[in-house]
DNA sequence: ATAACATGTGACC
DNA sequence: TGGTCACCCTGTTA
């Protein structure tokens, strides 16, 4: 599993924005605190002196009530406590698990989590298709030597860049020939396009968009040109060299009559054969638009439930008459482009919440990955057979947290068994005293967590990655920063150590203090790479 | 170190 | 359909 380096990679740089951008409305300094939490650090504290405290503040006047006991932040009751204690997250026992949903254990108890040594871990398998699958996946499969290849897992952070964007980040984007250009999309509108072997080559588009940038994707037949839908109403085509931008379509042609009209757009995808841009709204509906002829439409078809998000198109990679939507309506359907009418979906896939994403994968289209906001991936292995209930439900730390980019789970599209794939991770570990939230890589054939990928420095939720469709490389956008990792190079010590399991790229106990994630002047890595967890463990 | 805040949006009635 | 209401591991600034 030695990772083949392709490219020569340069030392591992992160760069902090500096304030020059127009974008940035904000005004300076520092990545904010490494490790802090900011909500309920002082759990900690004793009784008493949460007392005192008090008593100093009001100076000595007959309080009313003072709570000696512990009241729980989460469900305000006393008797216990609940947040972080240091870097590992204590949880309300009032609550159903946070990790699968269900009442009567906490996280750190539940069954989907306690079985490896740390991190998520899947449901057990669950209703195969049919009976022959059943069969083969009891019986056979086990005994069954892998023939996949090992799967590739970039774990070590490569670069980065720091408050890169004025907001967070929304959707990422690989150049579709240019292997070292990555464009970025943000909760502002801006679209970001940064050429990651030279970091210092970047730039953002700020009047792409006026609100949040929801998904793109580049152009088939103009790889130099993207297009963009975001919840101003507008599909974006853009050339990435000169950033001159047009407006495709705009829904809200009359401006804003209020939010009961207020069209935004979220999925989107290209049906190259057709020439369409596909893009779907909050209302329910489905726009086809003519990209040859531009801003000349074909028809509008309500996919989802009228008047719910339809935040996820994607057409199918072989067969173009065949397309896949998901929304707010808690369904995944699919659609045949030949026969596009309202409500006549081929198959409707049901989950219990929010479907934040579904995607065939990538090579044959032969399976759906799904990821929704109860906490589980969903799998379908075949979606040419009968399509019934999942094949597999994978719980997975991702829920939905309002100031966060929906966790959507990623194919790794260079993998050939199409089994591998990517998704952040929202629940934080403890990992040697520091609170980190790992970027997840699934083997959704087995529902079995492969690989978990952190870094020290990056204390931030990373609910976007993308992996590249050439290289083993992972992109990750977390809060404003862009992130990019590499399959970490192992030295033959190091190897032979950390064997066959994928190597976790948060080992900190050689946490390099004062290191700060965007210190450019100290960042300077000496030696083997400096930053990041790895090496100097073979030199004691 | 910690408190306050900005801020959507999904669920449910 | 509309209105109200929670909302637990944010992230950032003061």
């Amino acid at each position: 599993m030695a990772p083949q380096t392709r490219s020569s990679f340069p030392s591992v740089v992160i760069e902090r924005e500096t304030d020059t951008e127009e974008s940035s409305s904000f005004s300076e300094e520092e990545e904010g605190g490494g490790g802090g939490k900011g909500a309920g650090e002082e759990d900690a504290e004793s009784e008493s002196e949460n007392v005192k405290t008090y008593e100093e503040r009001t100076k000595g006047k007959a309080p009313i009530s003072i709570p000696l006991k512990k009241v729980c932040k989460v469900c305000k009751k006393p008797g216990h406590e609940a947040g972080f204690k240091g870097a590992t997250y204590i949880d309300c026992p009032m609550k159903p698990c946070f990790l699968c949903k269900m009442p009567g254990h906490t996280t750190i108890m539940c069954p989907h989590r306690v079985a490896t040594e740390h991190g998520v871990v899947p449901a057990p398998h669950r209703s195969a298709g049919n009976p022959i699958d059943f069969i083969f996946n009891r019986q056979l499969s086990p005994r069954v030597r892998p023939i996949k290849p090992a799967f590739v897992i970039p774990n070590e952070v490569k670069c980065a860049v720091t408050r890169y964007h004025s907001r967070r980040v929304t959707c990422l984007e690989f150049h579709p020939t240019n292997n070292n250009i990555l464009l970025s999309g943000d909760k502002k509108g801006q679209l970001g396009i940064w050429d990651f072997h030279k970091v210092h080559e970047r730039i953002i588009y700020g009047n792409v968009h006026t609100c949040i940038l929801n998904n793109m994707k580049f152009s088939p037949t103009n790889s130099g040109s993207v297009y963009a839908a975001s919840s101003d109403g507008t599909i974006s085509f853009t050339d990435v060299e000169t950033g001159i931008s047009s407006s495709l379509v705009n829904l809200n042609p009359d401006g804003w009559q209020g939010p009961s009209s207020w069209k935004m757009l979220y999925g989107m995808d290209v049906n190259a054969e057709k020439g369409l841009v596909l893009v779907a709204d909050n209302f329910g509906y489905l726009h086809l638009v003519d990209s040859r002829s531009n801003n000349k439409w074909e028809d509008t078809i309500l996919v989802h439930k009228k008047g719910s998000k339809v935040v996820g198109l994607h057409c199918h990679p072989l067969q173009p008459d065949i397309m896949l939507s998901c929304g707010n309506d808690h369904f995944a359907r699919i659609w045949d482009m030949r026969k596009l009418q309202d409500g006549c979906s081929i198959h409707d896939l049901e989950h219990k919440r929010v479907v934040n994403s579904a995607y065939f994968s990538p090579l044959s289209g032969s399976k759906i990955l799904t990821t929704s906001q109860d906490n589980r991936l969903r799998v379908w292995d075949s979606i040419f057979g009968s399509m019934g209930p999942p094949n597999r439900e994978i719980v997975h730390s991702h829920d939905f947290n309002r100031h966060l980019t929906p966790f959507r789970a990623e194919w790794d599209p260079k993998d050939p068994s199409e089994s591998l794939a990517v998704i952040g991770r929202y629940i934080s570990e403890n990992y040697n005293g520091t609170a980190l939230h790992p970027i997840d890589f699934m083997d959704i054939s087995t529902g079995q967590l492969v690989a978990e990928v952190m870094d020290p420095n990056i204390t931030t939720i990373s609910p976007v990655n993308k992996l590249h469709p050439r290289e083993d490389v992972l992109a990750s956008g977390s809060s404003r920063s862009l992130v990019i990792w590499r399959p970490k190079e192992q030295s033959e010590s190091v190897k032979e150590k950390e064997d066959q399991k994928i190597v976790l790229c948060g080992k900190l106990e050689k946490k390099r203090h004062g290191k700060k994630f965007g210190n450019e002047s100290d960042d300077d890595s000496d030696h083997d790479g400096g930053f990041g967890p790895v090496s100097k463990k073979g030199k004691a």
